[in-house]
DNA sequence: TATGAATGAGAATTCATTCAT
DNA sequence: TATGAATGAATTCTCATTCAT
């Protein structure tokens, strides 16, 4: 007379069920426009519950924002450089953040949301202690070796050389929208991404290169 | 026996109020943020005043969107390159673009929530029609003339240097808060912020230089 | 073609049939058992015009109390004592307050309710200012007339005067529904209420008259 | 093979903290007011176990509310008057209900609670079969007694001196706060508490001298 | 053009209670 | 006896919108 089966592996608890849709209802639409019934109903789970585990809408909200910088943190560490000299290195690091924001663009709205309402919550919480990530500091190792190597001629500056990445890469996924509107091309297609995808690599070796990225500008 | 008296003049000033106070609103909290009390409140006016002008929240809202690419047109429209040569010419686009988003957040911030919305009050809207405004065909004229200088050895595409250009930019403005709490520098600072700009100035003019931004990618 | 007959004086104002509602939803419920539907139902409007003119539940309980001391106070400065000797006075003073309170339960009902929750929303309103009314005032005056007139032998002190007073009338009312099931008597009925009535009356002249309000104790 | 130890001493406890917590929550914020969340945590268990020993919150209250009258019985029963003359005997009776009450704030509370629901649930209570309680008996025979002796010049009605008595020492606790913000005195101090104390006696017993209290009022 | 009063539909949150163990 | 998870039914409050003037 067996018990129930243990499927606690097949179907994730109740909380991370909640987790997962308020995520995407965030994502979506934004502190305010999210709605709790609509994330209870995506969890399957009575809307109480939701204020059982988290609290209130904000703390839901504040516990999405963890667990999106909980999944970068993750990827961003299992990102192995090793045995790439400098160039490659930062090469490779540039596609895995490009397909990263492009892949997960609840991490991209997110960040939208966040400097929509001037980063509030994100100063609030303390579990994103920093919010740099690991990956700012494999940079500053990939330029260390790139200076040593001869590879990079002029030292760039870690700030301004991981702005520029991002910038590049961020503001293609998190601007698909108008991008596509504006110039009748979809932005999203994998031919229009690639592309894009390998221009932006170009780009940043070329600033590299030109030492357009040096502490004094 | 005309009564009422011509104030037009005045009667415009309120439906000019309204639309700067939603413009605010809307820019800082999103559609679904905004309040109507709270324009209501800003524009000194009554609430059903705004409905008397603008019939919803919704038109309003679009009125709003339509206001700030009527005015990054008229900007657009007075930058003046005549006499440049490419590479000044250039370089004086990305800085009026840099300086633009920096100093119009409102326009970074509606473009981030019609982004969040997928476009979709953008891809409504009738008023703005083209979303790439004159500035685009400008920088066709720049490659061009620099192409047929010799400046430029290799012809870039238009869309990429355009969108390099703006991710470089806009990106800066956008994610203004999260980059401070990140990098515990102060972004909106004059000295942080000049030295962006020109960094980017550099970036582009570099990725111009290299190839980095041809058709093929 | 005659508007709307002007019959302000025949409906009141929607907001004060949402006061008077309120008023005896509190009295009977208390802060907590109060229900704004009910409220809301009771005056014939709509819940949220309760909000539109109160902003919240507090408030419209803050107001609610606030009516009941402006009532009483009116009801005092109405007593007229003129004409009468010292011991007169008193009696009609008591009887006066005997009376108030059994017709304004309530009265009663937020004093208890204010004290149950430690006086918190009485020490909050700043409308109503003093709690101690004209009445205190017109008591020490009764007092140094009886004393110059000799009916008074001993100068009682006059808060213990009219907290003897108080305790006596209040109690009654408030307590009727468990004195009622204690004795079996029903302390609502006339009869009873005017036997208590009088030996009120008796109650208070006797301590007068004996000294035993004396400051020393 | 009796497994389970004789635990009683040890559940109980958690029965007994339940009524403990129950009865100050009650007391404090009345049926509507409490919340079983709080009682739970301030009893220091699961909100469940409430539900377990007490089947709902309106059977707690009840509880509650016989709870505090089994133990003002059980101080009653245990007041001896024997030896005392009447008149002493009177005083002292006087003496333990003033402080009875002040000292138990949480019966008199729940007193309030009954009257404020007009004794709904002190009607229901079939355990606090008689409220009157072993005192009022006390009083009858103590009235006889003075009597007989002559002490007491006219026989008053026992209702009326033990209504007249719970008057005056219910309401100096029932009132303290408001009592407090009327005057500016605190009147839970030991000072202004012993001063009403012994006038309270004096206004008894002069009203028992007085003949106030008879029969035909 | 302008407003104060009023409302319907919804939204977040609360809370006593029950379920499964 | 004991608990953590879960829920239905309210309950307060919000907000865009409309009505009457």
């Amino acid at each position: 007379m067996p018990k129930k089966p243990d499927n606690r592996a097949v179907e994730n608890s109740s909380r991370d069920r909640i987790l997962e849709a308020a995520l995407n209802e965030f994502a979506e639409k934004g502190l305010d426009g999210a709605r709790v019934d609509s994330i209870a109903e995506s969890a399957k789970i009575s809307k109480q519950l939701i204020y059982y585990h988290f609290e209130s809408k904000e703390n839901l909200y504040v516990a999405a924002l963890e667990a999106v910088f909980d999944h970068i943190r993750t990827a961003e560490r299992n990102l192995d450089l090793s045995g790439l000299d400098p160039s490659a290195g930062i090469s490779r690091f540039v596609e895995f953040t490009f397909d990263y924001v492009n892949e997960h663009r609840e991490f991209v709205q997110m960040l939208m949301n966040e400097n929509l309402q001037k980063a509030h919550y994100l100063k609030t919480s303390n579990k994103i202690s920093s919010m740099r990530g690991p990956l700012f500091d494999l940079l500053g190792r990939l330029i260390d070796q790139g200076v040593e190597s001869g590879d990079i001629k002029v030292r760039p500056d870690p700030v301004a050389l991981y702005v520029t990445i991002s910038s590049l890469c961020f503001f293609y996924s998190s601007n698909v929208h108008t991008l596509t509107v504006a110039f009748g091309i979809d932005f999203q297609s994998r031919e229009v991404r690639t592309a894009f995808r390998s221009r932006i690599v170009n780009v940043v070796l070329a600033s590299l290169a030109s030492g357009a990225l040096t502490d004094a500008g």
